[in-house]
DNA sequence: TCTTTATTTAACCATTTGGTTAAATAAATT
DNA sequence: AATTTATTTAACCAAATGGTTAAATAAAGA
């Protein structure tokens, strides 16, 4: 029925390519342009410029013109509400293992 | 060139979708069959079947078939390595924010 | 002004994705 | 044995994804 995505929808599926995920590890080193973002993968410029654009829209980095070279630069605040999301579950998963524990140490 | 997905691929990927996400919490709740955890959604049984799948290759969630019914569990514990990678970039974000607070704090 | 450099946009392509309906399978019920 | 119930698999479809190459845009340099 064609919802509009979420913001979690997004920075999910931004952070799901391993192409772009290696581009917001090489960014904690501090802002690049474009094409030295590029220089690590084999694919094209346009390929890593529409990687950019992907994680520009999810708000992962800022892109800064000066000139005709365009900076990018890391934003990982919205990953925030993704953790937030995914900590709900390490908070089963460790109510298992005590559970778990729990039962094998039964009658200390 | 067709890489082989990785465990972080695939977990990311299997939770951007909203539908996956919203049978997940449903399980937070216990053990259900296919049809009981298909009720909510508006879509077809071999939708969610696909779905179920789709999380259970990602091991997120277990199958346990009893004769004819199918139920399934959550199994959490893969979204571990997917917060590790996350957390990565909450420190980031804490140390930019911290930057920042000292910027305006300077001279104290 | 002409040319080079940095980058994006356009047009295209193959594959994947998320849905559908119809058919197949498997187990329980009559 | 025949039927109903639970679920998946098959075949199909439209839209999205991740890549390509060629053309367009924008700014810098000669």
């Amino acid at each position: 029925m064609g919802r509009k995505p979420n913001n979690l929808d997004i920075v999910f599926s931004a952070v799901s390519d391993p192409t772009r995920r290696a581009i917001l590890e090489n960014l904690k080193k501090g802002k690049m342009c474009a094409s030295d973002i590029a220089v690590p993968f084999q694919i094209s410029l346009p390929a890593v410029s529409k990687h950019l654009k992907i994680l520009e829209s999810a708000k992962l980095i800022v892109r800064e013109k000066q000139g005709r070279v365009h900076f990018f630069h890391l934003d990982a605040y919205p990953i925030r509400e993704a953790i937030e999301w995914m900590n709900k579950y390490k908070e089963f998963w460790e109510t298992q293992l005590d559970a778990l524990e729990n039962f094998f140490e039964e009658g200390d």
